[in-house]
DNA sequence: ATCCTCCCCTAC
DNA sequence: TAAGGTAGGGGAGGAT
């Protein structure tokens, strides 16, 4: 993005000097260095020219064809960096063959790029220009001399670190039926041979490549990189084709049984896996846009980690049949033992063993890939496999070399899900209260069964789970939940296990502590430190210690647990806390962009899982693993390595599942870890404080907005207060038939009713999964009273807003308003002293002269058009661009780290009462830039909290290092930022970045747009965001100012005129200022 | 004390 | 080459 390189010219100068194709460059060199630029370029060129002519006819080659061309006739290459042979060479090659070689880049005028080298930070730049230009291998030109003709260059584009691909279902498993295809893609790939121009034209004119969207067309652009486009199809189809295998089971399975079972080492030789790796095709964000979903379909760890889901679905009518039958008092029973733990051994394996029952006594393991040097893991081995040492969670390769003769199958999700659901009908069948730990693992509590022998019992039950999915599953029955579970590990496999009360001690004696479930590595490590092994050794510690070393609740476990004590019921289904989707495998970031990309599918994946949960999420946590400094490559393919892990979370006035909601807020999230994107090995999204749907669909994209404005900051005495003091007029005008105000406050009103409800029931009073009341619905719907807002809150609000609020009070707000006004007048003056306010201000103004309520919402239209005109007049861009010139070293000054004492000065300042020189008193450092973050703030017009904050990051030094944060309401930015104007004047204060937000931000507000209201609002945040985002990246202010509004352009009519006004005199000063070096014409297509 | 956030740990 | 997810529980430490 970044364009200081001198190599580079726009075509805007070029345009410049061939309208005005005298330039005089003796003017001064760096007085228009665009012009300079122009003139430079034009000189080369003819130089070329003049080259290429004395070249052909000194070398005298013949190389032009009938028509008096060359090979190359029409092309224009420009050479980027070293390259073997030189550029010089390449040069000569191009001008003996009516070929041009550029020195400067322009997109206008360069065909190809050649280049041989190509790190990523250097991709990064030539994408940024090339916009979708060849980038070539100076081979391309060099056989084409040699061929004399010039030859498709797909084949001959540069690979880096992305490539092309697919999504590929296992090759490596299926290639007896597609060994002599493959060799064919392994000679096409290997060979120099051209594309076909028709195959070329057919994937240009693909209906992917004719979206619109320019991301799906740079993720293309990636695709195309490495890997010649016939060869890409052809590949594709071979995968299409081994998918269909994969699918259609068993025949080709057998040939695969049957092949691996004739030669040792068959599978590395399968010749797929190595033509895969001669075209470098791989798996990653780099390379597959719509990775997230892939990579999911693919991963046995979100099936396991979702499984349960799916059960709860299909399960659901039991589960809720169930829920009444609980609490059976077992103390009556004869049978003290009333738990059984069932579990199936070797899953995963046992699953695609039943097609092959005579590899049952073979070692067997389930694996995504069979090749035996690979780092895949092993995610199940049968028990023959095990006595070989293979165990899972190893890699394939290590496996293999415990076992050379190992069989690996590729995993078969839905015949798990099928012996899965086998199994519980089973298991629901026989018992109503059975506990699913995941797929293939339960508890049964048999205590109501009282005369029944639980050995009994398990065998009849495993003997019909056998019978019915071919898979032995083994039990361990026990008094307790531990002891069963405990029990269940000697069982396998394929057993049963019981351990009477009076046993527990003595089987526990010797027990590794780790062998106890909750006791994984850390804390195993850490009884090992103290030399404590065995849950005997254990029985020795007292409670306190154990307290004191492992906290109060780990403690009590340990102690408990190598007593064989566990007082857990079976709990037939518990409540969801918490929805999310992570990955941490193939995460690879070039640049922002990618990431933000990735970001909005991760969020519409766990927009979409809210969703089929019937639930909303109020708080939003993004996790990022970040390469640690230092660590070494990732030992598995494609992993995230040695990573150091970063969360973060943010609260939403109101739950939510929508995706563009979630987008904006992982997006903010993420812009404020402030992290080399190129580091990033791993992103997660967890949403939690779950809220059960409501129905009204029309309220949810009202939330945002209304709860913003209605949401009380803080739930007890408050609210006591307020149920006091409640409007009666309120209530009744809400709760009469007038339906649209009834609706449209929805949000709010119930928001304010959760917060009566979250005060009287304890916290755990919504049961996600069990409850089906909605406590919304129920609740009386109430306004706060009038005579708790905040009126200078209230009047710096959108003046639809205010109409709508006014509405809601039934005109009461206005009558208030008006009367607060006349009690501010004095320092109403100051504020219409800004252009903005102005604006603002006489809305409020004339508002406030009608009191009518009901016909207050046609003012939001007469004064569009003057309105709009004066909004404009703020984007004041000239000033903008001004500031550019300015340093920034003396933009602003703190006098402490403390953000309430920054805050106070904000305010201060705002009220026009701030003595400039107590500022500079102890002030540590001038802020190199100000970055701003918004940060939704729980909001509360109805106390002196602010409504919204925007919280302000400062950064100095360089490179730039976060010195302070502070937070200012919307309100008050607005005040401030027209005290700084009058004041100080626009130059002088503040960043442009900071600056056009501000301007644009009461534009938006303010302006009478046909955008409804919310979306405006919406742009609010998406301008804010954007800010954050880009700022991280290393573009010029100038230059993001001018994508900001390019972008809100984009999205949004509001800003469809700054736009077209701004845009072109921005652009003219971007050329000025950077010798037109940034390619602002292009970027609009 | 109690809650919240940011971790880490654990299990499947 | 390969698909290292998901969700609950708990501790430390800070805010209230």
């Amino acid at each position: 993005m970044r364009s200081s390189s001198p190599s580079s010219a726009s075509g805007r100068s070029t345009k410049r000097s061939k309208s005005n194709p005298k330039t005089p460059v003796q003017r001064s060199p760096f007085a228009d260095f665009g012009s300079y630029m122009a003139e430079k370029n034009r000189k080369l060129r003819s130089q070329f020219q003049a080259e290429a002519s004395t070249s052909s006819l000194l070398s005298g080659e013949t190389s032009f064809s009938g028509d008096g061309k060359g090979i190359f006739h029409g092309v224009s290459i420009f050479v980027d960096g070293h390259t073997v042979p030189s550029s010089q060479e390449l040069k000569g090659h191009m001008l003996r063959h009516g070929g041009r070689c550029e020195n400067y880049f322009s997109r206008s005028r360069v065909t190809h790029i050649i280049c041989s080298n190509l790190p990523d930070s250097k991709m990064r730049n030539l994408r940024a220009f090339s916009r979708g230009l060849p980038v070539l291998k100076p081979s391309w030109v060099v056989d084409s001399v040699a061929a004399n003709k010039l030859l498709s260059w797909p084949s001959y584009e540069l690979a880096h670190s992305s490539k092309i691909c697919k999504q590929q279902k296992l090759p490596a498993f299926f290639g007896c039926k597609r060994i002599s295809s493959l060799k064919d893609v392994e000679v096409l790939s290997d060979s120099n041979e051209g594309t076909d121009p028709e195959s070329l034209e057919k994937f240009k004119n693909s209906p992917l490549l004719q979206e619109d969207k320019a991301l799906d067309r740079r993720m293309l652009q990636r695709k195309r990189i490495g890997l010649g486009l016939d060869t890409e199809e052809k590949i594709t189809g071979l995968l299409d084709e081994g998918s269909k295998i994969e699918t259609s089971d068993s025949s080709s399975l057998q040939l695969f049984i049957q092949s691996n079972c004739h030669a040792a080492d068959g599978f590395g030789e399968l010749t797929n896996t190595k033509c895969l790796h001669t075209s470098d095709v791989h798996h990653s964000t780099l390379t597959d846009p719509n990775f997230v979903e892939n990579y999911f379909k693919h991963s046995r760890l979100h099936f396991i980690g979702t499984w349960r889901n799916r059960y709860r679905k299909r399960f659901c009518n039991m589960l809720k049949g169930e829920c009444s039958k609980s609490n059976v008092d077992s103390s009556t029973s004869t049978y003290k033992t009333s738990i059984i733990h069932i579990d199936m051994d070797s899953f995963f394996v046992s699953v695609i063993l039943r097609k092959y029952p005579e590899l049952l006594d073979k070692p067997v393991a389930v694996c995504h890939s069979n090749n035996s040097k690979g780092t895949a893991e092993i995610s199940s081995a049968n028990y023959p496999a095990r006595n070989y040492g293979v165990s899972a969670g190893m890699f394939v390769r290590d496996a293999k070399a415990c076992c050379p003769n190992l069989v690996v199958f590729p995993y078969n999700f839905e015949a798990y899900e099928e012996v899965a659901d086998q199994f519980y009908s089973i298991l629901h069948k026989h018992c109503n209260k059975v506990q699913a730990l995941s797929c293939d693992e339960a508890f049964l509590d048999i205590s109501e069964f009282s005369d029944l022998d639980p050995e009994n019992f398990s065998s009849v039950i495993r003997k019909e789970i056998e019978e019915t999915t071919q898979c032995t599953a083994s039990a361990g029955i026990a008094g307790n939940l531990l002891m069963a579970r405990l029990a269940t590990k000697f069982a396998k496999p394929n057993g049963q296990c019981y351990i009477p009360s009076e046993k527990v001690e003595s089987f526990l004696d010797d027990l590794p502590i780790t062998a106890l479930p909750g006791i994984g590595r850390a804390i195993g490590d850490k009884l090992e430190s103290k030399q404590l092994r065995t849950c005997g050794q254990l029985r020795l510690i007292s409670k306190k210690t154990l307290h004191k070393d492992f906290g109060a609740k780990i403690g009590d476990m340990l102690w408990n647990y190598c007593r064989g004590i566990d007082d857990r019921k079976v709990e037939i289904l518990k409540e969801t806390k918490s929805i999310g989707a992570e990955v941490n495998w193939g995460v690879r970031f070039l640049n922002t962009m990618d990431c933000e990309h990735f970001l909005n599918n991760l969020s519409k994946e766990v927009s979409s899982r809210l969703q089929e949960c019937g639930v909303v999420a109020r708080t939003i946590n993004l996790k990022v693993k970040r390469r640690r400094a230092g660590a070494k490559d990732p030992l598995k393919f494609m992993g995230c390595g040695d990573c150091e892990n970063i969360s973060r979370s943010m609260t939403l006035p109101v739950a939510t599942d929508d995706a563009t909601l979630i987008q904006r807020t992982a997006k903010k999230i993420f812009a404020s870890y402030r992290i080399d994107v190129t580091e990033v090995r791993g992103v997660g999204l967890q949403m939690s404080k779950l809220e059960v749907m409501g129905t009204n669909k029309q309220g949810h994209k009202h939330n945002i907005l209304e709860s913003w404005l209605m949401v009380p900051a803080k739930v007890g005495e408050e609210l006591v207060r307020l149920e006091n003091q409640m409007d009666t007029t309120v209530e009744e005008s809400l709760s009469s038939g007038e339906d649209q105000l009834a609706v449209q406050p929805s949000g709010q009103l119930r928001e304010y009713s959760q917060l009566c409800i979250d005060r009287e029931a304890s916290s755990n009073s919504l049961h996600v999964n069990l409850c089906n009341s909605r406590p919304y619905q129920n609740a009386s719907p109430a306004l706060p009273p009038v005579c708790l807002l905040d009126m200078s809150v209230i009047k710096d609000l959108p003046v639809d807003i205010i109409s709508e609020m006014n509405d809601a009070y039934n005109g009461k707000l206005y009558d208030l308003m008006r009367k607060h006004d006349e009690d501010q007048k004095s320092h109403a003056d100051l504020l219409l002293t800004t252009p903005w306010e102005i604006h603002k201000g006489k809305e409020v103004k004339s508002e406030t002269t009608k009191s009518s309520g009901s016909t207050s919402r046609e003012l939001n239209h007469p004064e569009k058009a003057e309105g709009f005109e004066m909004s404009l007049h703020q984007v004041k861009l000239q000033d903008i661009l001004q500031i550019k010139s300015t340093t920034c070293a003396d933009q602003m000054v703190l006098t402490s780290g403390s953000s309430s004492k920054a805050f106070s000065i904000m305010q201060n300042l705002s009220n026009g009462n701030l003595d400039k020189s107590a500022l500079a008193q102890g002030v540590p450092s001038h802020f190199a830039s100000v970055a701003v973050d918004t940060h939704r703030n729980k909001p509360n017009p109805i106390g002196p909290a602010l409504s919204d904050t925007f919280k302000i990051n400062l950064w100095s030094g360089s490179p730039p290092k976060w010195v302070e944060n502070f937070e200012v309401s919307n309100s008050l930015i607005l005040n401030l930022t027209a005290q700084l104007y009058a004041k100080y004047g626009v130059d002088k204060l503040l960043s442009p970045i900071l600056q056009l937000l501000i301007s644009l931000y009461p534009l938006i507000l303010g302006s009478s747009s046909e955008e409804p209201l919310e979306v405006r609002f919406d742009l609010c945040e998406l301008l804010l965001q954007y800010i954050e985002l880009k700022i991280d990246s290393d573009v010029e202010e100038l230059y993001l100012c001018y994508l900001l509004l390019e972008r809100l352009a984009s999205v949004s009519t509001v800003f469809s005129e700054v736009h077209n006004i701004v845009l072109p005199s921005l652009q003219a000063s971007v050329s000025e200022n950077y010798g037109g070096t940034l390619q602002l014409t292009g970027s609009r297509d």
